[in-house]
DNA sequence: ATAGAGTTTAAGTATCTGCTTAAATACACT
DNA sequence: AGTGTATTTAAGCAGATACTTAAACTCTAT
């Protein structure tokens, strides 16, 4: 894609991106899974429920060093986006995740890491 | 990971993922780039630059509907985490995608798109 | 040296985010 | 019904972000 404007060639091909990058809703839920899950709090706690499978509220809280309302909301966020679910057993809520296609991206890059 | 706390088990256990967590450098980096890729803007630029190997800053604000200072500040942090780097041709710059492995994960989500 | 094109940087602003504490809510147990 | 535990929600605040416009800079062509 040329920057020189002069050529007609070079109008035609922006006026065809252009309207290619109009409307993007594909790049847009991209978008908004890459950022609701790279927040380095919501990361360790996606990466903390990959490896051991589902954890409550006040564990995470003790685990990353974070307030419980802190957490409450990090997980609020990751469950609008149907990255996680819960169970409630009694009085204890458990959170894991979801079969969502964003997590099997993201789990076969934590199995890649190894060590965090 | 149970939420019972008195059993002397999950104390152990807690403190095994404590220590896990504390220090998570591979972590921090995925999501740092995560972050900065997941803006929408810089996505699309991403995006783009997946589709069409590269471009100016001005085709790019063109096509985005940005001006020029506000997509050259994008281009800078992309550069800065090394997902694009650039050539000069006389006085245009020409952005492109690097072989960062990010990007070659990104790429794989971008060509399992097919539309944006 | 000058002018113009292309780009970057500085400064400002509005908005958003992520944490905290306090309060409220939901639930189990008695 | 009352109490305690676990969790969520509300409100506030400090810091960060992404855009804009204006100014400065880099480079080419003359």
């Amino acid at each position: 894609m040329e920057c020189v404007r002069p050529k007609d060639g070079s109008k035609l091909l922006i006026r065809k991106v252009k309207k290619e990058f109009e409307f993007t809703p594909n790049l847009d839920e991209l978008s908004d899974l890459m950022e609701v899950s790279g927040n380095p709090s919501r990361l360790k706690i996606l990466a903390l429920l990959y490896r051991y499978q589902e954890a409550c509220v006040c564990d995470i809280a003790d685990v990353l060093e974070l307030t419980v309302p802190a957490i409450s909301q990090h997980l609020g966020k990751l469950k609008s986006h149907s990255l996680i679910d819960s169970r409630r057993e009694a009085q204890t809520i458990y959170y894991f995740l979801t079969n969502h296609p964003f997590n099997k991206r993201l789990t076969t890059v934590f199995a890649g890491l190894g060590e965090w």
